[in-house]
RNA sequence: GGGAGGAUAGCGAAGUGGUCAAACGCGGCAGACUGUAAAUCUGUUCCUUCGGGUUCCAUGGUUCAAAUCCAUGUCCUCCCA
């Protein structure tokens, strides 16, 4: 069967949503922050460790996924959730993020991007109709059409242009779409136009998809200006789907974004943060290779209900594996990301439910920056308007 | 006892008359990371009141100028007895 989301609650002061999605896989609350496992693996963790943080969903990426193992083998495998041995839902991405990362303009063609595959070198074209085959194929529960991703700043021919060709990509992608236990969602384009958004959102509409995604954020745009894509497509999306904003998992953002109408994020950052020693608490980001660590004995946090730090693991004890290069410390420091993002939208849910969700944010803001404050000028106005 | 080669910043190691406060690597200290070509990348690492000061085993010497040449000493490595 296809999702189905269930609008709960809408949040009395702001446009945040409480929900849940019922997949094959089980049913899931939103808000909700996906894990990203590109390689069909949460880097560091097992399914165990993913189940015990109340991972209600992941991501895995259509591109990494068809150059290897290939979706084939995947399939032969019984598919994602078989291979990977996960029984949760899962989300594949289309590929439509490495056409920023790694094609450059001149491979964007009308047909499809041409990639040199960063494995081997071979030169590579996916199609829209290719990302949707391979994830037809993957069998996750959610595939993703597949768009252009542009960068920041571009200007508004350009994106204009851009949005118009994702729509037909889109368009051809649903055409070709053919798995009944899958559904499809459609991407929001449109940079920091209005208009362009707006149009975007109401073309995706008339071809109908099973939920909707905001991509095009988080790539070198502003904190003000990313929630003000945001809000440019949440404004005018369709309550009954869910919406579901590509890319994005700083707290704070996360905070904002669900304040504005979102209800599920995905973030390589907690995973990739981790590895390199950075940890998230309520207290904000705390680098754990600082020398000020070497003998702090006590645990990341006594508040969090991680694994990591239920087991006490303590802080200089981490700081010693990751300065070590050892992979434990990766691990634990993933767990216990991954866990503080999720745990933070279990806490908006309840924000959500009990119409406390300005508050929420205000203490959120004030314990994760101190007295540094915001990293950005209060932009309320989008929150509210 | 004889011979040969060495001693350079926390460590390893370039440099063998001026462009040297001294390449590079490691280690140290810090920073970045947002649909993962990412266990990656960047900065910094003698002292400083940022004017400058003091360095290349030690001491003495040659020279306008020495990490670099000479003498002596100390220590290390290898070879022969």
């Amino acid at each position: 069967m296809k999702i189905k989301y269930n609008l709960l609650k809408e949040e009395k002061n702001t446009h945040a949503r409480l929900g849940t999605i019922e997949t094959n896989y089980g049913v899931f609350e939103t808000p909700m922050f996906m894990p990203v496992g590109t390689e069909a693996t949460v880097k560091t963790l097992s399914v165990e460790e993913l189940k015990d943080n109340k991972a209600g969903i992941i991501l895995a990426n259509t591109y990494h996924l068809w150059l290897r193992p290939g979706e084939d083998v995947i399939a032969k495998a019984g598919g994602l959730h078989q291979f990977m041995n996960w029984d949760g839902p899962i989300l594949t991405d289309s590929g439509g993020f490495q056409v920023f990362s790694l094609a450059k303009p001149k491979d964007i063609t009308e047909e499809g991007v041409h990639f040199k595959n960063h494995l081997n070198g071979d030169n590579l074209l996916l199609t829209p109709e290719k990302s949707i085959e391979i994830q037809n194929k993957l069998d996750s529960d959610i595939a993703m059409s597949f768009d252009e991703c542009i960068g920041w700043p571009a200007d508004y021919d350009y994106v204009k242009q851009s949005v118009e060709r994702t729509l037909r990509w889109a368009k051809r992608g649903k055409k070709v779409f053919n798995n009944t236990r899958q559904s499809l969602f459609g991407i929001v384009q449109g940079g920091e136009y209005e208009d362009l958004r707006k149009m975007c959102v109401e073309e995706l509409v008339k071809i109908d998809f099973d939920g909707y995604s905001i991509g095009g954020t988080s790539v070198g745009e502003d904190k003000p200006t990313m929630y003000k894509m945001v809000r440019f497509a949440t404004k005018y999306l369709p309550k009954d789907k869910v919406r579901y904003l590509m890319g994005v998992g700083d707290p704070i953002d996360i905070v904002e974004n669900v304040c504005r109408g979102v209800d599920i994020f995905d973030c390589v950052s907690p995973t990739r943060l981790a590895r390199h020693g950075h940890v998230l608490t309520k207290y904000g980001k705390i680098n754990i290779k600082n020398a000020k660590y070497k003998e702090d004995f006590s645990p990341i946090s006594e508040e969090c209900d991680c694994y990591t730090c239920r087991s006490k693991y303590s802080k200089a004890y981490i700081r010693h594996l990751i300065v070590a290069n050892e992979t434990l410390g990766a691990r634990l420091l993933s767990i216990h990301n991954i866990r503080f993002l999720i745990h933070l939208t279990e806490e908006l849910r309840e924000a959500i439910k009990t119409d406390t969700l300005l508050e929420y944010r205000e203490q959120f803001i004030k314990n994760y920056y101190g007295d540094k404050g915001l990293p950005y000028k209060e932009e309320m106005e989008t929150i509210k308007e």
